[in-house]
DNA sequence: GTCTATAACTAGATAGAC
DNA sequence: GTCTATCTAGTTATAGAC
């Protein structure tokens, strides 16, 4: 029933996609909702005929975030068989899903915080289920000895972790592509510091 | 002057170490200066015999978490001269400091969005100062060949995000202690998910 | 140093016209 | 579906007594 996130001309639409941008540039408490309304070319009072609270606002880009995600990583990794071919594709998506919405994942991953305890027990059991994802993939990696991970929870958390991290920090006019990235920080999450330097077998 | 993080018997720092607890709980916009008077033992008005404004509280916790950071890690590696020697200790009292600190640094990895423009500069210059110590290492420890890292600056961003965000699932009651917490850390920063099979060198 | 009282303001949310 | 107008509550910060 939603649209996708590229293009959303309904007034519901271009209100979530700018208070993902408002949340995320002054956090969501710091955001009014007549900052958001003036954005969205409404007036105050109307946000509430699209949204219940300022709360659900916040609510529906959350779980749409995790939704996308979750489909997505499902659809990314669903052909793949070996768990170094899985785990390459999954932290591209990852990080290239990230890179993409920006204001959407900034805010699912900031603003936990500000969630009732009814929707945040939610949003906390996608990230749940999505996390699960990977540390599988480290699991059966490891059992079959293509990779040596000692606790596949905490790398998989760690994998997450870091690559959650880069939109804070990447700049689209920066002297790294989206592409440079993602290679660097797959060859990093393999590798490590040590690199290369004395493997037998190369990805 | 300013007393050791531990005992701060002043109610200045009483204040401090409440307000860096209830920064972590609620987020510093959904924090008032009531409750955090009420949980320091005083009553409203008295904060501002101690602090000018409530900015000036969350900066304080910033500059001194970051201060501390800093000179901790400087004299942590000081005496080492070994890149990979520096990169363990660096890591372990990263690590270390942010489970033993769990409210402040989680204040300062938070609530950057929440400072003036002025305070927010000077925390962000020495969040990056910390992280080119890392990078240098990194460097260091590739151009004499005991590292192979593609993009040191990369890497080194990628090492402190997924360690500073330990605080966010660790639990003392877990299973994992600190200190097996910080050997696995260490263990996927250095050999990465391939492990060690095929290595030549160990750390 | 800490208290009480309150000023000045701002935000989320609602009601009812159009 | 959007507007204007407003209610209500809560917040930071200040003033002055003790």
């Amino acid at each position: 029933m939603e649209a996708k996130a590229e293009t959303r001309p309904s007034r519901k639409g271009i209100i979530l996609q700018e208070a993902a941008r408002l949340f995320r540039e002054k956090g969501y408490r710091a955001s009014t909702l007549r900052e958001l309304a003036r954005r969205s070319g409404v007036k105050g009072g109307s946000i509430y005929y699209h949204f219940a609270s300022k709360q659900e606002i916040l609510y529906r880009i959350m779980d749409e975030t995790m939704n996308n995600l979750l489909q997505g990583l499902e659809h990314e990794i669903r052909e793949e068989q070996d768990p170094v071919h899985r785990l390459n594709r999954g932290i591209e998506f990852h990080i290239r899903y990230h890179l993409e919405n920006q204001d959407e994942t900034h805010v699912a991953d900031t603003e936990l915080i500000n969630l009732g305890d009814d929707h945040r027990r939610r949003i906390v059991g996608k990230r749940a289920e999505y996390e699960r994802t990977f540390s599988g993939i480290l699991e059966e990696g490891t059992r079959e000895g293509v990779m040596g991970v000692g606790n596949t929870k905490l790398a998989s958390i760690a994998v997450l972790q870091m690559c959650t991290g880069i939109p804070y920090w990447f700049n689209e006019e920066g002297p790294l592509s989206v592409d440079e990235v993602v290679a660097q920080y797959i060859d990093f999450v393999f590798w490590g510091v040590l690199g290369r330097a004395g493997r037998r077998e190369s990805i």
